[in-house]
DNA sequence: CCGGTGGGTTGGAACGTTCCAACCATCAAG
DNA sequence: CTTGATGGTTGGAACGTTCCAACCCACCGG
């Protein structure tokens, strides 16, 4: 249960400690035989360095942190893969640490990570305020994940949401589409540029007369609510918009207790591409979001800051992507021209 | 970006370094002034005690180290919350690390986990080899979560698989079913002990005749195959019992394109009560593993072996417990006497 | 045979803490 | 006035590494 040291492993093998070392560091400057007999006496002893002990003298821990906010999205999941393979490629480790979308503890997470004396830190998410990063971002090189920051000395990296909506817009128009309509995901990080993106990018197709985007959700219920207002007053959409997957699931639930079928009578799009959207009886056409290249460029902003401390903050917008499947088509006045007479 | 050290705070302070060690670590025989000078000057220069140093000197590091396998499966979310407060509560702090199912990659986390020290180490569902936690149990206490291990140096947390899908069986007996079947999980882990605990408790209600087990799988797709052979040969069995939440959502569509009703021809259950099982059109009735208290107790075995090291390891196994939700009914034969004669 | 060169090896200092024994006042008791 | 206790404070050693300057010993060229 006691670790063996590096001058345990000296001893057994009559070499010097610093002869020790060298060779677990994998220096070239040693004899051949020397290190076979080190390597042997370490492996007998089941030596294994101590990295707070090297942490101390090289002042450097190669350990990258991270903070999750929330490990029950799985939508984390592949941005801390794509962490976690940059940062290995890159000579470091990563470790992960949560708060559970508590302030409180995020912050108690970030402060065990500070004191470990990690590298860099990257935050994903962090649900408390950002000027808690920006207190940290002067001890240790710190990158903000899914949440813009403009601050001079934190990295960031997020997603495009406003250009995210614009290109499921222009996917149901080019489709023939023109009663689009939005439900927004309310007071949920990244629902207002979503619905700004759409806004603008109707008027861009000559479309303004058409916007009509209703207070929504990032929940089912959400979803759910607002097509029953959308359905409530005026001509139902051709198309609809909701801000998240999980919402579109809620509006699906709405439209077939309604009768309507989709993507026959309304095409329905929804948000982040979750495992549910793929799994769902009805293949749900959403919006990808580059997680994995989201954790990638994060940890590489991180390693270079680490190298060359001093260069203005970074600030990465990375692009979504569109996920046709089942739940979009032409819409019924289209296939159907002779039914319906609106253009 | 420098951190400043214990000796810059008591050179601010105009102490000596043991007595602002004496302040940082809250000791209560030093006086209020100097307390009070000290907390100051620490606060000026933004001190933070060093981890490392810290783990050197105490020959502890106060760390609860946790590999998880999986990230992708919100299950583990609860689990880790469970581990992050216990070990908290107890003192200690907790980091992650994944291996992303990948055993060469999960056995380097390991290793990060062994270079830092950790006081203690959670394995959640790992996939490498279990050799290999007994051989990382030599030097640090060690804990499996989610597979059973015999080792007498590693503790385990399991959950009760047989059990969960006795209560499945009683449940559905309870009911009024007879002709319940069994769709498994393949070669997935906690697959055989579910089809098992099924016949079992087939058998401890006296209707060895009706059982009957299919292969499936844990996807959609396992679900699926295996009902279609069900309905292939024999008389339709009134209850499904499906090794996994996702395969029997697979069963349900099935089920759909053939005309049967859930619950009204035949009631389903599914294991692993996830947000798909409660989300889903259909609520469905399914097994709830104690995935909080799974973190809870190994943390707690964890943390009191920390303090004494050599007691002989405990195998814990939790119980699960049954969400009934709508897709479990009496059976069709019951609510409607007349129409049908099998009992 | 001497000086230089260079591969291989070595001991000591340093990193930032905690722990411990020792110290210093101050004050109470004898 | 001395002794002892007590509350508060202190310097040095230790933890396990890495780094650096120094060393040793062949060996080579002059």
């Amino acid at each position: 249960m006691k670790h063996p040291t590096i001058l345990d492993v000296a001893h057994e093998a009559g070499v010097s400690k610093s002869l020790v070392s060298l060779v677990i560091r994998g220096s070239d400057r040693v004899s051949a035989s020397s290190r076979r007999t080190v390597l042997e006496a370490a492996d007998k002893l089941g030596y294994r360095p101590n990295a707070a002990a090297r942490t101390m003298v090289r002042q450097r821990s190669y350990v990258i942190g991270v903070l999750v906010s929330n490990l029950h999205n799985p939508f984390f999941a592949d941005v801390i893969d794509g962490i976690d393979m940059t940062a290995t490629d890159a000579g470091y480790r990563s470790i992960l640490t949560t708060g559970n979308r508590v302030a409180e503890r995020e912050r108690l997470a970030v402060g065990t990570l500070l004191e470990m004396r990690v590298d860099g830190l990257i935050l994903v998410s962090p649900a408390f305020h950002k000027d808690f990063a920006i207190e940290v971002s002067r001890s240790v090189p710190t990158v903000v994940i899914g949440k813009a920051t403009r601050a001079a000395s934190v990295d960031s990296v997020t997603n495009d949401d406003r250009r995210g909506a614009a290109i499921v817009v222009d996917h149901l128009v080019e489709l023939g589409h023109s009663r689009i309509a939005h439900i927004d995901g309310g007071a949920g990080a990244g629902s207002q540029p979503r619905r700004t993106g759409y806004k603008r990018s109707m008027r861009s197709h000559g479309l303004e007369t058409e916007i009509r985007s209703v207070p929504g959700g990032f929940t089912e219920e959400g979803g759910s609510t607002g097509m029953q207002n959308l359905l409530a007053k005026g001509p139902p959409p051709t198309a609809v918009f909701v801000a998240n997957d999980l919402a579109a699931i809620g509006v699906l639930k709405v439209l077939r207790s309604e009768g309507l079928s989709v993507p026959g009578d309304i095409s329905l799009v929804g948000y982040d591409n979750t495992a549910m959207a793929a799994s769902h009886r009805l293949g749900l056409t959403t919006v990808d979001q580059p997680r994995h290249d989201m954790g990638r460029t994060a940890t590489g902003l991180i390693v270079s800051r680490i190298d060359q401390e001093s260069t203005p903050a970074s600030h990465v917008v990375l692009s979504p992507k569109l996920v046709v499947r089942e739940s979009t088509a032409p819409p019924y006045s289209l296939t159907y021209p002779s039914q319906r007479s609106r253009q």
